[in-house]
DNA sequence: CGTCTTTGACCAGCGC
DNA sequence: GCGCTGGTCAAAGACG
């Protein structure tokens, strides 16, 4: 049947898919930020040499393990075959994850000068923890214990053993509230009740490290700022926070919040999961960019089991049920699109979001289950985002509005009637909704578990300010929908 | 016996 | 240059 086809319908069909392509990829800066985006999910510099002579019999081993890992995750890249390879082939060097550690430590100082490598993210997970340590579904090795200096619990460090080669690692320092830092994205295939939040981790980071949004945040990242964006307000609006500190959780333990905080060292995200899942479900009456509404279930439904997404049988830790509830959840947008009718735009919206996210580090292991999880979709949203210089002047447009050219916040509290910004790190689409919710904080370089630090000093500056008006998000929206 | 944890030593970065 | 601190290593012990 396919030989019937005529040839001009074959040159129409890739014209289509053409404009396709290049409306999401139109500019060589928007593709360096692709490529810069990817680089950093890595974690891995490029640059430098392995100078460490530590032994290291698995390393032939790792290699291949990083090679496949590369072959699964960093489909994502859009960068030249001989780029690729290029990594590829210093990533195979770079291995064990302390010489890619101390070859990124070098390279903040002499990598500097000729190439601003985008630094490795880190990504903080603040959950509530009876255990020493989280079921986050990966095998984790301890391989050292620091007593942290101004905190009475020590720090501990942990290495993902699923792969010799994953560079992702954490510290934890144990507490009822349990920090998790997680560094880097692992490079091999993961267990399945794992991915949830191996996802999480990697969209954020790359949520992170990317330009579209960190250039849009400048304003706000340059000299260590937090961007707030807190949920549990006693008033019903979404509010966003901009402080200026230099510690990476200045915030009082009621804010149940996730934020972001790029330090002058590394970027971090922190989502706090802390708080209490009555007031932590921002999802509720979430405006659905594609249907303009969601269908939200009950609290309750956010069991694995209620979801309808099965997760084979592996069971879903406290820590996953949190993160499965948290705004970056990858599932979490499933109440938003999965019961959402689309129209035809929409829907090729998001069929572009869902192509882009065919090369996400995990998105085979979602394939692999499904034909398309919600995941994918608020995944490749994030994509679309970072991918689409229309989205990045809407929201350039929109955060301008709400920070002011220069950086200044601004300090009218404006009355938000409905309409409030969710930039969702995990990638989702931004919007306005109702209810509350909450977002951004982020930071660093491995992955790090410990407990809440003493309460930080007193915020040099705060500035809250409610969501803009109805009328600049719907223009923000309408740009881009 | 293999795996994991503990723990002291070592190393590198950073500030003074 | 020196000392402090964070991060890592690796030997020894614990455990199943």
């Amino acid at each position: 049947m396919g030989e019937e086809v005529p040839e001009e319908e074959n040159e129409r069909l890739k014209l289509s898919l053409a404009r396709v392509v290049n409306d999401t990829t139109t500019s060589d800066e928007e593709k360096e930020e692709s490529d810069e985006l990817v680089s950093l999910s890595l974690g891995i510099s490029l640059n430098g040499k392995c100078e460490k002579k530590k032994k290291n019999k698995n390393l032939r081993e790792s290699d291949e393990n990083l090679k496949e890992g590369l072959a699964l995750g960093l489909d994502i890249r859009r960068g030249s075959d001989e780029e690729r390879k290029k990594e590829e082939e210093v990533m195979s060097e770079m291995w064990p994850p302390s010489k890619v550690l101390k070859a990124a430590r070098s390279e903040d100082k002499s990598g500097a000068s000729q190439h601003s490598e985008p630094k490795k993210a880190r990504v903080c997970i603040r959950a509530r923890c009876d255990t020493q340590t989280m079921n986050d579904g990966c095998q984790w090795r301890k391989y050292g214990q620091k007593m942290a200096k101004g905190n009475p619990c020590p720090r501990s460090y942990y290495r993902c053993t699923v792969s010799p080669s994953c560079p992702v690692q954490r510290c934890a320092e144990d507490m009822s509230i349990l920090i998790t830092t997680y560094e880097g994205t692992h490079n091999h295939p993961l267990p399945t009740s794992a991915t949830t939040i191996a996802y999480t981790t990697s969209a954020a980071a790359s949520m992170l490290q990317s330009p579209s949004l960190t250039s849009q945040l400048g304003v706000l990242a340059n000299s260590d700022t937090h961007l707030l964006i807190n949920s549990n307000l006693p008033y019903n609006l979404n509010t966003l926070n901009f402080t200026s500190s230099f510690h990476q959780f200045p915030k009082p333990p009621h804010f149940h919040n996730s934020s972001i905080s790029t330090s002058n060292s590394h970027p971090t995200i922190t989502l706090d999961l802390t708080a209490p899942q009555t007031t932590s479900i921002p999802h509720i009456g979430k405006f659905n960019p594609a249907a303009g509404f969601s269908v939200t279930p009950p609290k309750h439904a956010y069991s694995s089991t209620s979801l309808g997404f099965s997760s084979n049988g592996s069971t879903v830790s406290p820590l996953q049920s949190s993160i499965l509830q948290s705004p970056w959840s990858p599932y979490s947008d499933y109440f938003n699109y999965g019961a959402s009718n689309r129209n035809q735009d929409n829907g090729s919206l998001m069929n572009n979001a869902k192509q882009a996210f065919q090369g996400h580090p995990y998105n085979h292991a979602f394939s692999q289950q499904q034909p398309l999880l919600p995941d994918s979709i608020a995944a490749t949203t994030y994509k679309a985002i970072t991918t689409n210089p229309k989205f990045q002047s809407a929201l350039a447009a929109a955060l301008t509005t709400y920070v002011g050219v220069n950086g200044e916040v601004r300090e009218n509290q404006i009355q938000a009637k409905s309409a409030s910004l969710d930039l969702n790190l995990r990638g989702d689409m931004v919007h306005t909704r109702n209810a509350d919710h909450n977002i951004c904080n982020a930071s660093s370089r491995y992955m790090r578990m410990s407990s809440s630090a003493p309460n930080p000093p007193a915020q040099v500056s705060k500035s809250s300010f409610g969501s803009s008006s109805s009328n600049m998000f719907n223009q923000f929206l309408n740009q881009w929908y």
